[in-house]
DNA sequence: ACAATATCAGTAATGATTTCTATTATCGAA
DNA sequence: TTCGATAATAGAAATCATTACTGATATTGT
């Protein structure tokens, strides 16, 4: 069987992720952890953060523009993403399982759940324009 | 100014979306496209889908795995992804800008709506297990 | 300490999408 | 109906994000 085996760079990972609140992309995970791991190499970077994902220490964003980013907050959550500046943020609502309820009443295979991806212009983009 | 042209390509690109419920890749469009216009070429399809998108003439879907899927009906409506087979289906749901509407309350800036996958097993891959 | 193997760094390869360039098609005006 | 401006095209090359490969290193149970 595989058995997981720590690592200090996945380690490293996961806890720049919870540092921060703005939803880093690989890229910027990997500029960050090159203080700590001056040879550390993408690969590993994408590696690990697959790895978190998949066991749900993190979650992936895959927003439509540009790079996946990643969420250290694997609470349920919204994420809005602003069509100006292109940031995102978390949108935290309290009726996400009765989305999903209500929404496998008119499915007919099994719903484990959802993301919502709200779109529009965040409140430092409105004040610039 | 930019004036937009009529285009037999572009034209046939979006009739085609409009006779199918799977939400092809542009690979598929690509592929089907190929017996109208033997010679079109795969930049002309992206150019085309995202021409399309920009305009709301369809709707692009980034999945989060593999390519980019296009849907040729744009009444409001969410999507569900099978995490077994990852076929994409619509989700008829009557309650969409009423959680617009609840999120801009928890929000400090302007919210234009939003979009859903909802993830699970379709129903075809329940009878097969 | 040792053996088994998960993970690593570094690099090459892949897949999806975009950009570039010279040619062709569209369309309003003459 | 032709002309000129330019949007759109085909085909190919380039880019971007991500994954796979390889030989070396780190971790863990015994």
């Amino acid at each position: 069987m595989r058995t997981l085996k720590h690592s200090r760079q996945r380690e490293a990972i996961k806890e720049f992720l919870m540092t921060r609140t703005d939803h880093p992309t690989a890229d910027i995970v990997y500029d960050n952890l090159r203080n700590e791991f001056p040879n550390i190499s993408l690969g590993t970077v994408y590696r690990n953060l697959a790895l978190l994902s998949e066991i749900g220490e993190i979650q992936k964003l895959t927003t439509g523009t540009g790079a996946d980013r990643f969420d250290g907050n694997i609470n349920p959550h919204y994420h809005f993403i602003c069509k100006e500046c292109h940031c995102v943020q978390d949108l935290k609502m309290d009726t996400m399982d009765a989305l999903t309820e209500e929404a496998s009443k008119h499915f007919d295979g099994k719903l484990d759940g959802h993301l919502a991806y709200f779109y529009g212009t965040c409140g430092d983009c409105i004040k610039k324009s």
